[in-house]
DNA sequence: ACCATAGGCAAGTGAACGCTTGCCTATCAA
DNA sequence: TTGATAGGCAAGCGTTCACTTGCCTATGGT
C-alpha cells in the first residue's frame, strides 16, 4: 500500500482534494467537484475528480461511506505518517506524553 | 517546490535511493548504482540513476558537492516535514523545546 | 602521454497517467 | 411512474515518465 500512498499524492489535483477534505470532511463527489471548481479554478469533470478519488481510496487516504444515494468522503491522514518515519525516524504527532 | 517534492517520492527507486543515502550519505553515482544493484536486485542503468538522483536534487532531497572527478550525494529530509504539516499541522520533529 | 574512471548530454521507446466522452445503474421527490 | 439527482463502468486520446543507448567531457593514476 505504500506504492499507492506515494502514487497518490504526486497528483497536484489529488492534492488539491486532500486540502478539501482536510477543510471539511465527509463530502460528497459534487460537493468536491463544485469546491475545486469554484475555489481552485480547477474545471475537471466529474468522473477525473472520482477517478482521483478512487486513487486516493486506494492509498487509504480517503474512506468512504454510503448513505442512500449519497456516497461520502472522509479524510484518514494516518498513511501520511509513515513517510516522516521512513526517513526522519520520527513520529509525526511528537513525543508521546504518557511514555516520553 | 512542492510539486517536485511529491513527483520525486512517486518512483520506488527513488526512494530505495533515498533508503540507501539515509544509511550512508555522501554516495557517489557509482556506489549508488552497486548498492542498489546487489542490496536490491536493481539493475538499472547509471543513466537512470543519474536522472533519479536529477530529480531527487529538483525535490531538495538531495545536495550534491564536487570534489575532482567524484560528485558526492548528501541527504537532505527537510522538504520532507512539510507534507505532515500540511495535512497532519504537526511538526514531525515533535514540539518547539524553546516555544512549547 | 596514455588510458581507465566518474560523470554528463541528448534522442528514442514503451508503458503509465490524467482526463474526457458516452452510456448505464440506483435512489429519491413529484 | 416519471424525471431529476448521485454515482459507476469502460474505451479512447494525448502527455508524461522511466529507462536505455550512444557519444562526449573531465579528472586522476602510471
Amino acid at each position: 500500500m505504500a506504492d499507492e500512498l506515494y502514487k497518490a499524492l504526486a497528483d497536484p489535483t489529488r492534492r488539491t482534494i486532500l486540502d478539501e477534505l482536510t477543510e471539511q470532511s465527509g463530502q460528497t463527489l459534487f460537493e468536491i467537484c463544485s469546491r475545486l471548481a469554484m475555489k481552485h479554478r480547477l474545471d475537471i469533470s466529474r468522473q477525473g475528480v472520482s477517478q482521483h478519488l478512487a486513487v486516493l481510496e486506494a492509498a487509504g487516504l480517503v474512506e468512504t461511506r454510503r448513505e442512500g444515494r449519497y456516497k461520502f468522503h472522509d479524510l484518514n491522514t494516518a498513511p501520511l505518517r509513515q513517510i516522516t518515519e521512513r526517513w526522519l525516524g520520527t513520529d509525526p504527532s511528537g513525543p508521546d506524553k504518557e511514555n516520553p
